[in-house]
This record gives structure tokens, C-alpha cells and sequence, in this order.
DNA sequence: TAGCAGGATGTGT
DNA sequence: ACACATCCTGCTA
């Protein structure tokens, strides 16, 4: 498959292309409302909820995608008003269903002509109206969102391919060769991030045989993906827009990006606690209330979603524009400062992956002291919530922070998703703000451990991955990418305000005699091992 | 210079 | 008793 065509087409769309879809101004008698409901935010091209009503439909391969957006396209026409064909220029002799058919075949492109005879279409048909190409690009991006998001819950798979781990991928492939009766690759194992960097050439190389549907079918879903950033605007959306669907369209219908990763790895901690590994949080530790149904909060679930009515105003302080960025690191440090104070420091990725102890400046420091207002606010759960791209485990979120008994139950094993998880669980009050606007923190007589704790910075990597993330899941490496703020998460967590990363690295070591973390085979610099069971 | 290893001791639960 | 927090010396990349 000469993937890269799908690729471009499909960058085509998803860039600019996210206007209210109109044909010849009447849209609206085209479209039913109910099927293309992308909630746009007033300043955001960019957002936009989708729902679907085939949206039950398990389908998976582009073929059925393509299927569907061409039944889909001749109702379209067959609703249309007759115009006459100045007002509807598609010339059936290159229908659509046709052109693309042919380039894509399953997934498939197949040589280079197919490239020009894209381009020769492309031309064509832009030059009659550009518009009607909108409603391709759009069809098909639906659609592809659509069966990738039903594939996302039927494997528990995060959105993003880069962060899928080596079972992630594994499932995938697995799932994707038998899609299109594929031999499947002896090498399964791969991370995501691996596998997003691989060519054509890797995955033939990889895969003999169907490598390059594999790559293909890879690039569309990286495609989706890149097509959907996912701002933190849900909360915004449904607050001046009072748009709020129905609880199953939210389960089933929305791209949520981060959400299916965050169920994934809370799944995974369910499970871990549900299978009577008492031993692993020790005896300090609580259990989830069984009676709970957890899996809930990790699969799609019809179960009304309390609504985020209140506090409205704290959601509409640190509502952040689009380009509020994707980097939850730099949103983690910035938006709380970004309305409030004239400081321009928003942390670019680049910072923060480099933004070891070397580079940490004092601003860092300003931005983290004043994240911790808001983890000892009455009301930092909402204004967290909507200030990291808070599509993040929505559901979970919500149950989360509106279901008084999940939240404490969520607390008490230390696991709660919300930044409430860096308060200790006693702290009687907030912290006592300086003269000097810097605040000081009760020390506190929460008894979480430490390996916990980045366990929960692990599983959250939307928001932590610049600090401290997973280098492969299943062996359980993993990279302290800034142990400078790893620390003064630690310190915040526990209410030391002194804590550094050396004091932190010491707490490490002494795990090294407890079994619980170790350095790698191979050592190497701020990577350390988590050992069984304590990597599950 | 930052990170690492590990001993000694203090602190809070 | 436990789990750090703190301080320290010495080593390494």
C-alpha cells in the first residue's frame, strides 16, 4: 500500500477542513443534525464532537469504512434538491466512490498511478467546488475515527499508537492481520513508538506478507489521530454551548483521545486489585469497595454521566484557548499562573524533556508552588480537570470526582485520578500562602509510598510523561525524565517542601533491598526497574 | 556536575 | 517497626 497517499489525503482533510460542512449553503436538509454533530467551539476549528448513528457498529476494516461513506454519500445525493449541475458539479464519471475505491482498494493503495490519478481527481474535482471534497474528507474521517474508536474499546487500546506498549502493539497487529486474513509477523512485540517510526520498508521487512497493509492501516490511524487534537475543551464545549449528549453517545460516539489510555492503565490497577494482590500495596494499603463496578469506569458505559455544572466559573477562568497545547506538562505548570500573573513561561516540550535539574530555573519552581494552590483548592479537581486536555478518562473523571464513595475509595488506595492524588489524605487545610506569594505545606501524614506514586505518574503519561514515564511497560523500565520535578511532585505529595531528587533517589535505593525497584541489566542514567509483581 | 550507591541517623505514624 | 527524610562520603560518566 503506498500508504503515504492516504497519509497526505488525510492530512489534506484534517487540515483547516473542520468548518460546519455546507453544500450550497443548505447543509442543514443534507445532513440530518443528529448525524454530524461536531460541536465547535467558537475559537476552535479544531474541536468537535462526533456522533454517529451506526456508531454501535463494530466495523473494521477501511473497506466497510469506505462502504459506509459512500452509502452515506448516495443517500446524500438522493437527499439533495435537484440542482442543476453548476450548483452540484460531481462528475459521476469520476464518482468518488470510484476514485477512491480504486487508490484504496482494502486500505490498499496500490501503485503510482494511483498517485496522479489522486491528484488528477483531486484537481478536478477542487476545481468544480472545493466543498464537495470537504464532504469526503469528512465522510471519511468520520468514519475512520469512528471504527478506530471501536477498536480502541474493543482492545483497550490508547488512541495514540506511539503509546501503545509491546502488548498494545501485539494486540493490534494481531487484531489488524485478522482483519485482512493477514500471516501475522513472528515479531509481535513491538512498542509503539517503535512501531510509529517504522517504514513501509520495516513493516514488509517485518511482515513479508501484509506488512504493508499493516503500515497502512498504522498511517490512517495515526492520521485520525493527528486529525483530532483533542484540546481541553469538553467541559468548555458543553458549558457555552450547552451541548451535552446523551451518556451513550459520550461513551460511544467522541474521539477521546487520552480517555481510553488512562481506562486502560486504570484497568490494569483495577485488575491488579481485584486479583487479590493484597501483597502488592502491603497492609497500609485499602482495597476498592467490590461492590463497586468498576468496569464501568473503564469501558464504555451508558450510566448517566453527572454533568459538570458547577464551579463554572473556576472552568471558565482556566478555559485556555486552542492552542493551548497538548503538552499536559506545560499545562500542568502554566495555565494556573497564565491568567493570573504576566509571565510568558509556558514550558515547550523541548523544555521539559530537557528540563532536568540542570536546566530547572526558578519560574519552574513559581509555576509548580502555584500548581499546589490548586491541589489543596476546595475546587482544583475542576479547574485541573479542564486545563490538561481534559478528555482525559473523562467518564472516569466524572465518576471519579461526582461520586463521593468512587472518589473516596479512589483516595484511599492512593489512586485517584485527579491531582487530589498528590494530597495526602489527611491534610486538614490548604497551604498557608507567604508574603512572598510562595506557599508552605503542612507536612502531612499520608503514608503513600513512593514507588506508588510514580506508579501513578506512569499510568498517567498524558499528563506526566515529561517527567517520569515508561521506557517498556512490560519489563517495567522506566525513565525519570525530570527528576527535578519528579521531586517536587514527590515533595508536594508529601509536604516537603525541601525534597529533592537526591533525597528521592535515596528513598529509590532503599527499595533495591526491598525487591521493589532495581536498576536496569544495563544501566543507565535516571532509568531504574520496577521488579515483579511490582511492574504489573 | 548530575547521578549513583549506600551508611548513619532523625522523624512521623 | 516501618517508610521515608535528611545528611553524608565516595565514586562514576
Amino acid at each position: 500500500m503506498n500508504s503515504s497517499v492516504v497519509t497526505l489525503q488525510m492530512k489534506q482533510m484534517s487540515e483547516n477542513l473542520w468548518h460546519p460542512m455546507r453544500i450550497n449553503g443548505c447543509m442543514d436538509q443534507i445532513v440530518p443534525k443528529h448525524e454530524y454533530d461536531y460541536s465547535m467551539s467558537p475559537s476552535d476549528n479544531i474541536h468537535f464532537n462526533i456522533s454517529s448513528p451506526d456508531s454501535g457498529k463494530q466495523s473494521c476494516t477501511s473497506d466497510q469504512i469506505l462502504d459506509d461513506v459512500f452509502n452515506e454519500l448516495d443517500n446524500t445525493v438522493k437527499m439533495m434538491p435537484k440542482q442543476s449541475s453548476t450548483d452540484y458539479p460531481i462528475n459521476y464519471s469520476s464518482h468518488p466512490k470510484n476514485l477512491i475505491k480504486m487508490e484504496c482498494g482494502v486500505g490498499v493503495f496500490d501503485t503510482d498511478k494511483d498517485v496522479n490519478t489522486l491528484n488528477f481527481h483531486n484537481q478536478q474535482v477542487a476545481s468544480h467546488d472545493d466543498g464537495n471534497m470537504d464532504i469526503y474528507r469528512d465522510l471519511i474521517l468520520r468514519h475512520l475515527i469512528q471504527d478506530i474508536t471501536n477498536t480502541c474499546l474493543r482492545l483497550y487500546l490508547p488512541n495514540n499508537p506511539c503509546e501503545w506498549n509491546p502488548t498494545q502493539s501485539a494486540k493490534w497487529i494481531q487484531e489488524t492481520c485478522g482483519q485482512f486474513h493477514l500471516k501475522e509477523p513472528r515479531q509481535l512485540l513491538i512498542p509503539g513508538r517503535a512501531l510509529m517510526s517504522m517504514s513501509l520498508e520495516d513493516f514488509i521487512r517485518l511482515a513479508p506478507e501484509g506488512g504493508d497493509t499493516l503500515h497502512a492501516q498504522l498511517q490512517l490511524w495515526k492520521t485520525a489521530y493527528d486529525s483530532c487534537p483533542a484540546p481541553n475543551n469538553y467541559a468548555y464545549t458543553q458549558l457555552n454551548h450547552n451541548h451535552t449528549p446523551p451518556a451513550n453517545q459520550k461513551d460511544n460516539n467522541e474521539w477521546q483521545r487520552p480517555s481510553l489510555e488512562i481506562n486502560e492503565s486504570k484497568r490494569n490497577q483495577y485488575l491488579s486489585n481485584g486479583n487479590d494482590n493484597k501483597q502488592y500495596y502491603g497492609n497500609s494499603m485499602q482495597y476498592p469497595n467490590p461492590n463497586v463496578n468498576t468496569a464501568n469506569h473503564f469501558c464504555g458505559s451508558n450510566t448517566p454521566i453527572p454533568q459538570l455544572n458547577t464551579n463554572i466559573n473556576v472552568l471558565n477562568n482556566n478555559i485556555q484557548s486552542p492552542e493551548f497545547n497538548h503538552n499536559s506538562f506545560e499545562t500542568y505548570f502554566s495555565h494556573s499562573t497564565k491568567q493570573q500573573i504576566p509571565i510568558n513561561n509556558q514550558m515547550s516540550p523541548s523544555h521539559s524533556a530537557s528540563s532536568s535539574s540542570s536546566i530547572y530555573n526558578e519560574e519552574d519552581d513559581y509555576n509548580i508552588h502555584n500548581h499546589a494552590h490548586q491541589y489543596n483548592n476546595p475546587t482544583p479537581q475542576l479547574d485541573f480537570y479542564n486545563s490538561n486536555n481534559m478528555n482525559i478518562n473523562r467518564n472516569m473523571q466524572c465518576k471519579s470526582m461526582f461520586n463521593p464513595e468512587h472518589t473516596q475509595q479512589m483516595a484511599s488506595i492512593g489512586m485517584n485520578n485527579s491531582p487530589d492524588s498528590f494530597k495526602t489524605n489527611n491534610i486538614v487545610e490548604g497551604p498557608k500562602v507567604c508574603q512572598n506569594n510562595s506557599p508552605t505545606f503542612q507536612r502531612a501524614s499520608g503514608n503513600v509510598h513512593l514507588w506508588h506514586f510514580i506508579r501513578e505518574l506512569l499510568d498517567q503519561p498524558l499528563k506526566y510523561s515529561t517527567c517520569v514515564r515508561w521506557v517498556d511497560r512490560s519489563e517495567g523500565t522506566f525513565k525519570i525524565e525530570s527528576s527535578h520535578h519528579l521531586a517536587k511532585f514527590w515533595g508536594l505529595r508529601k509536604n516537603r517542601t525541601q525534597m529533592n531528587y537526591d533525597k528521592l533517589s535515596r528513598s529509590l535505593r532503599q527499595y533495591y533491598k526491598k525487591g521493589i525497584i532495581q536498576k536496569p541489566e544495563k544501566k543507565q542514567r535516571l532509568v531504574y526497574k520496577f521488579l515483579p509483581p511490582y511492574n504489573l
